[in-house]
DNA sequence: GACAAAATAGAACAGTCGTTCTATTATTTG
DNA sequence: CAAATAATAGAACGACTGTTCTATTTTGTC
């Protein structure tokens, strides 16, 4: 949108439209599912023919793992490339937060593809199935691995166990969006934000008064009133 | 199934077949979703022909709605009410975690047919939002009800904050639904359990060793190695 | 500009979808 | 048992599904 290809170097149109399609397909992803991608209504969206869509994939379960891949690739480059220009441990642990808060906001997404596609597919065996159970446990992995080094800088304890914080790290986004896109309820992120810190907090090195420690951390959802969704000018 | 119901007094026909084909339409709700279930695959499932399954219902919306609640009839009847036989306070609450994290199995579902719902419909408006809505603020407001009581006793601070505690009771859960499906982690509940632990400690009168006064709760899920889903008899 | 390759369109396919008819059976009520 | 009512079956509908063909057009390369 921003950045303007006009011609010198010009992806072999087909990458273009492919693009085109996978962004469409992500969108609808995102708010009615995996399943309701559909290949005509997409044509249409997209003002291909259904055949000209369908050669770019081969068949539908491609299509759907492509959009999968795509839903992690914009993830990635919204979410967990900007939290590692954050130095290790708990900045760039919020940092995750905040950015996880956010994403689908700036993917201009309704719902966060991710999760929609964990509960179409986790009790459907597939190639779906197998692509997103990879893309999950990298992502857990991942998500382990900086609460590790939240531990090995010494701002966690070190009898902490980063498996059961990422356990609840994930369970406050998915409730998160629940009270977003059910409930409607516009302070969704505030309360994501005090969970995220109540966790850390009790992760941290027991002691009196330890819970005020974490205060200056949330720092983004700090205003429930006014009704805000991105309030940060787009970094460059 | 164990309860023989012969000729007596029998609900007039159409009844039993209507409650036959709500079972097979909520266990395959469970697993595959609400969309996924079809008029012409559950005639098969249940021996009935296609329009004399459809008019029980006059449309797939309807279906859809009854199959919902039928899902929360049952999860009152495994969840809500035998806990509501346990006395008001942090014995209640626990005891609907603790049937919370069973009530799949004991009703022989693969997935929980609300969570499955919530993220089906959060973003679909239409009748089917309307009626999960419905049931998903009343269950919220039940437990905020139950975490209030538990206030009231004492075993909770005065300062808690209910809404935020439920928020992230159901995070909880939908993190243990993700482990248990998608990644197949046996530990699941065990997880769960010690967020709620967790959760609860964090909500107690604060003061030095606060934790330990909750240990002697976590009973069901105590044991990590081996794997158990439905420990206790069947209660009468 | 010619040629090869890639991208797209259009038509047709066998299936399935939800839904609406009209009959025909079961069941309950008098 | 008879009459009334409820429950079910069967066929057909238009619309849509994913997919496979065979053209035709557009694109990149020499």
């Amino acid at each position: 949108m921003s950045v303007p290809n006009p011609s010198p170097i010009r992806a072999t149109k087909g990458v273009e439209t492919r693009a085109a399609i996978l962004k469409a397909a992500l969108s609808h992803a995102s708010a009615a599912g995996f399943e309701a991608i559909t290949i005509g209504s997409l044509a249409e969206k997209t003002g291909l023919s259904k055949s000209g869509l369908f050669a770019h994939f081969g068949s539908k379960e491609e299509l759907q793992i492509a959009t999968l891949d795509e839903a992690i690739r914009r993830f990635n480059e919204v979410t967990t490339y900007p939290a590692l220009a954050e130095p290790r441990g708990l900045r760039r642990l919020n940092a995750m937060c905040d950015n996880w808060l956010l994403w689908t906001a700036r993917c201009d997404l309704s719902g966060c593809p991710m999760m929609t596609a964990i509960t179409e597919f986790d009790d459907k065996p597939g190639a779906v199935r197998d692509a997103l159970l990879t893309h999950m446990q990298r992502m857990q992995a991942s998500l382990v691995k900086s609460i590790q080094m939240t531990m090995d800088t010494g701002e966690f304890a070190a009898d902490c166990d980063p498996e059961q914080m990422a356990f609840e790290f994930f369970g406050i986004l998915a409730s998160c969006y629940r009270s977003r896109n059910l409930f409607r309820d516009a302070q969704a992120n505030v309360r994501a934000r005090k969970a995220f810190d109540r966790l850390f907090a009790s992760a941290m090195v027991s002691g009196p008064a330890s819970v005020d420690v974490m205060k200056p951390v949330a720092k983004s959802f700090a205003a429930p009133a006014k009704q805000k969704t991105v309030a940060r000018s787009t970094p460059r």
